[in-house]
This record gives structure tokens, sequence and C-alpha cells, in this order.
DNA sequence: GTCTATATGGGGATAGAC
DNA sequence: GTCTATCCCCATATAGAC
């Protein structure tokens, strides 16, 4: 009766296939796309470099997956944010600064998915999310004008203006290292944030 | 005599390393950095690849070089625009709308600059002259706070934000093609740059 | 299924003729 | 000084043993 996988083969598997997901995640983290060649993941890993293909068609396609569970998350966490409970103005400061905090507390990996050289494949996923990024901030825009919070505006623009900063800040290590300056980056960010949608003053 | 080149020997040596470095950047403007290998540059230039080696060491120096010159140009430009007369808020605006409108018109170069994948001796030259851009803008930022045209505000944040807010235009093909949608896309960059800056409102 | 060993291909850089 | 031809390295991907 073997004419099929076990429960247990398929999660061997599985969990062979996550912890290769895994260890490639924490090399892109530590040294970017360009560095992170499949012999390295695979060490990574403590499997050989012909094994990688045991589980992902080309390197490509495992850089693929690594980009869409890391920027998926960040896409759920900030559509989670900006779907709380408050004003639209209170949920767009919110959101900001979750997005940016996020990105502070890991860097490298904020790095990766927003800035990093990458293989065209990779880039193309990129464009991908940063759309999504943008939208989930355009909405919240849209709805602050709706609401007569905001000044009528282009939200698109103004959310790219919010991806573009964070970013920023992240290429630069300007508001690195301790918690202190990270604190008072956060502050100014959101502050930016607000008035770049037109936010009432405080 | 013969002890030293001629000017005339000098000029021609000049000339050719000149239209080399033209004949990279517009490969670089059409195809991106990773495309641009030595020989599609030199094919472009209509010599042999070895005779690039005539003229740089290596192909990261003449790419360095390729992008110091065009970024250059930018700097140079975006530094005249922001000191020209007029006050803090009237110079941001021209400004942004300058670096805006040149990125737009030449978005290959533009997006060559701020964005593309590139070798790890063109991130570094990047990271130099994104640093350039930021303090122009954030120069003239903390001009308007002094003269109280602006209220107080980290202008290196603010700064950030427009260069960011430029770069994701470029990214995304959202401006794209005719002129009617160029010219309200810069009027809607125009209007975020202020609000970013907390100018007040028209 | 995972290993070792190797094939394959591309791009940067060099050598030597002219 | 420029060309042609070639070398060399490195990374992806594959083949076959275990």
């Amino acid at each position: 009766m073997a004419y099929r996988k076990t429960p247990a083969e398929i999660s061997r598997l599985e969990a062979a296939r996550e912890h290769l997901i895994a260890a490639a995640t924490s090399v892109v983290t530590e040294v970017g796309w360009s560095q992170a060649s499949v012999t390295a993941v695979a060490d990574s890993a403590g499997i050989a470099a012909g094994s990688v293909y045991q589980h992902f068609s080309s390197k490509a396609a495992l850089a693929v997956e690594v980009f869409r569970r890391a920027a998926g998350r960040e896409v759920e966490v900030l559509g989670t944010v900006l779907r709380e409970p408050g004003t639209p103005v209170e949920r767009l400061a919110r959101g900001v600064e979750v997005f940016a905090r996020r990105a502070l507390e890991n860097r490298g990996l904020a790095y990766a998915l927003l800035a990093a050289p990458a293989d065209p494949a990779v880039g193309a996923e990129r464009l991908d999310y940063r759309r999504r990024y943008r939208a989930l901030f355009a909405e919240v825009v849209h709805e602050g004008i709706e609401e007569g919070l905001l000044p009528a505006q282009n939200g698109e623009i103004t959310a790219a203006a919010l991806t573009g900063a964070v970013g920023e800040v992240l290429v630069d290590p300007l508001g690195a290292g301790d918690g202190e300056t990270t604190e008072a980056l956060l502050t100014e960010l959101v502050a930016m944030a607000l008035r770049c949608a037109g936010a009432p003053r405080p």
C-alpha cells in the first residue's frame, strides 16, 4: 500500500523545505541577495549544495519564496494595524510607526526587502509588494480625505513618500544602534508622515 | 624630444575615454548596470572589449566614473536651483520640481542612479550621493525653520522623504508617458513636498 | 534523498600579434 | 594602442554513487 507518501514522510519533507527557507532567509538578512550563493545557503542549512534542488527548481525560485514569506508578513502586519479602530489619522500614524519600527528592528531583512540588489525575479516581486505597501497607506489616506480629516491630495504620492522615507532611513545608518535615538527617529518620522498627509497640526 | 606626449596625443586619448564613458552611460541608461557587460559597453563604443582596459583598470572603475558624472550633474543642478533667489519655501518647491522633472525626463538614467541593482562599488557611491541630495534638501528646510516659515522638524527626515518619493515615482510607471499626466504628477509631488515640510497651506 | 564530483556557461581580465 | 583569442574564476545546475 505504499502507493503514496505517508503523512510522516510528507511532513519530513515539508520540514526540510521550511528549514531551507529559514536558512536562506537568515543568509539573505546577513549578507544580502548578491552574496547568498546556493553554496552559502546550503551550508547554512547544513545540507549539500546539490540537495537544494530537491526542494526548489532553481535558485531564483528559492529566492522568490524567501522574499514572499518575509514581505507577506509585513503586508499582513501593516494591513492589520491600518485597519484597527481609530480615525484615519491615528491609524496612519500607528501604521507608519509599526512599519518603521519593524524595519529598524530587523534592518538586514528590511533592507533586503526594500532596497538591496537582487536578481530580476526578486526585483519583480519587490515591485509588486511595494505597490501593496503603498496601496495600504493610500487606502487610509483616502479615508481621511473622505471623512474631511485630510485635505484633497494624491494619496498614491503621499504613500510613496512614506515608503520612500522609511527606506531612506534604513539605507543610511542614521537612526542606528541605541534605543533612544530610535524612539526619537520614530517620533520624527510619524510627525513627518502626518504633515505629509496634511493632518491638522497638533 | 618625444619624451612626453604631445597635446594632440593627449586630447585624442581624452576623447577616446570620454567617448567610452558616454557609451557606457547610454548602455546603463538603457539596460541597467547588471546587463551592462564590458562587451556590451565596448560594442556600443565601437571598440574591442579588451581596449576598455586601456582607459580603466577595471569594470568597476568605469562604472563608478559613469555614476559620478551623472550623479554629479544632478547634485549641481539641484544645488543651483535651491540657492536661487526666493524664500526657502519657494526654493524647496522649485527644487523638488526640477529634480523630479529631470528624473522623469530621463527615467533610465535616474533609475540607474537612484535604485537599479548595481555592483558594490557603485552602491557605495550611491550612498554618498544620496546623502548629498538629502543634505541639499535639508539645508533649505533648515533655512525655512530659521526664518519662521516652517515648523520645527528633523530636516534630514523630510529630505529623505522627498528623495524617496521621487524614487518611488520612478520605480513604478505611474506617471509615465504623456506630458499631461507628467505635469499633474509634478504638481502633486510639489504639493506633497510642501505639506511634508509643514509649509503654510495655500 | 542526500551526498560527491563534475559539467556548463558567462563574464572579467590578460597576452601577444599587428 | 587596438585587436583577437584565450584564460580563469565562479556560481548554477546536473549525474551518478550510496
